[in-house]
DNA sequence: TTGACGTCTTAACACCCGTTCAGTATCCTC
DNA sequence: GAGGATACTGAACGGGTGTTAAGACGTCAA
């Protein structure tokens, strides 16, 4: 009659992670959440069988007053790798791309995320935008997608930058050639933009894209 | 600077004595009422405080989501001033998918990030994975891409998972059929993945993924 | 004196969460 | 075939819970 059953011990072990890793017990419905249950109520069956057979504890009402019965505890302890805050880095997310933005302006600030300096190797001096449109699609990067982008006047030929044509910015890669710089999409059905390399100043050039984060 | 008061101490004893004895957490007025505080916003101003001063750390909006910062648990050692880290969730990389690997291997961590909770919404239960081969190029997903995987054993019909198919890790899309389960690739060169329906077991699922992350 | 900080109150709000009820379906045993 | 676990769905209810606003009081340093 001590046998679980696999729905059961898989409960018990979401448990018992949730309360290693993050140090306190789950709901009902995060529980329900990673086992794909819409309904609390089935939950709570697995719940009362645990606690029938003697593998958990709860107490009446209250959130999260789930607790392992000790036998089935395990102790191990995690290593808990320490990261140093010198690891990390602070990016200032500007706003939209291709949206016909003030981008320099203070105020424009949108949010404020950090990362891990792993993931946007290139300094300190790195800002966020969100990208508007599918003109890198296939380039991997989608319209909603956060985008890093390194400020910088030059870049290499090939690069993936963030311009401002027009009193835009957009994202493109960028291609000199000998009378002007192509900016070309990542996309059949769109046309690249060309500038003289008269008309072109470096100014025009606002970064080089360094790192993508699409949220699923 | 960083040393406590007299009350804020008593207010982490009683929360360290709570997760030891009962095993979990007290909420606001559980606090309140030992501190003989009326009010959740007097116990409110305690947590803010300690939690600034890295005691603590909390998670928004959840119940009993209190969580001893580990040095503190034993040793008394004055922190380090540290920008509040109360929105940083580490994500540990576990290794890369589509390549033979033991997953949940203790020893497989390549590494450990840290980023803003806001880009992996879905709580702390995330790990990180590195893509290879170009499977999912058609949504975006290219080799060498970091992925974030919310552990969970079911997903929704399309949703982009990691699933264990024959001792590899691989992304797909999810498409559970009448008789079967389709993991379908984004790319039109490749051919989908089809599991019996009687063959599939919920532990093939490893999660869902929550984002992606590339490095240019 | 002013200002920053710690401490706490009252009040209101909105979401979180466990509980319960009413079903459906499958599998197993007697 | 009846009965009993197991494993859910869906919905509703009500209290639990974190959050925020606005303010009061005292201490301590500038």
């Amino acid at each position: 009659m001590q046998g679980l059953t696999k729905r059961q011990e898989q409960t018990l072990d979401f448990i018992r992670r949730s309360i290693e890793e993050r140090g306190y017990p789950p709901t009902l419905r995060e529980i329900g959440e990673y086992m794909g249950i819409r309904s609390t109520n089935g939950v709570n069956d697995h719940l009362r069988a645990l606690e029938r057979k003697g593998y958990l504890r709860r107490e009446d009402m209250k959130s999260r007053a789930l607790k392992l019965v000790e036998k089935f505890v395990e102790d191990a302890a995690p290593p808990a790798a320490k990261v140093s805050d010198e690891d990390l880095v602070e990016v200032r997310v500007l706003g939209r791309v291709a949206a016909g933005l003030p981008l320099y302006a203070e105020e424009n600030v949108v949010d404020t995320i950090r990362v891990d300096r792993m993931l946007v190797r290139g300094g300190r001096d790195v800002f966020g935008l969100r990208v508007s449109g599918d003109s890198m699609i296939e380039a991997g990067i989608l319209s909603g997608d956060y985008i890093f982008v390194k400020r910088q006047a030059t870049a290499e030929r090939g690069d993936i930058v963030v311009a401002l044509i027009g009193d835009e910015a957009t994202v493109k890669y960028y291609f000199p050639e000998r009378d002007y710089v192509r900016f070309q999409p990542a996309n059949a059905q769109m046309a690249p933009i060309l500038v003289r390399a008269t008309d072109f100043k470096a100014t025009m050039l606002l970064g080089k894209v360094v790192g993508v984060y699409r949220r699923l």
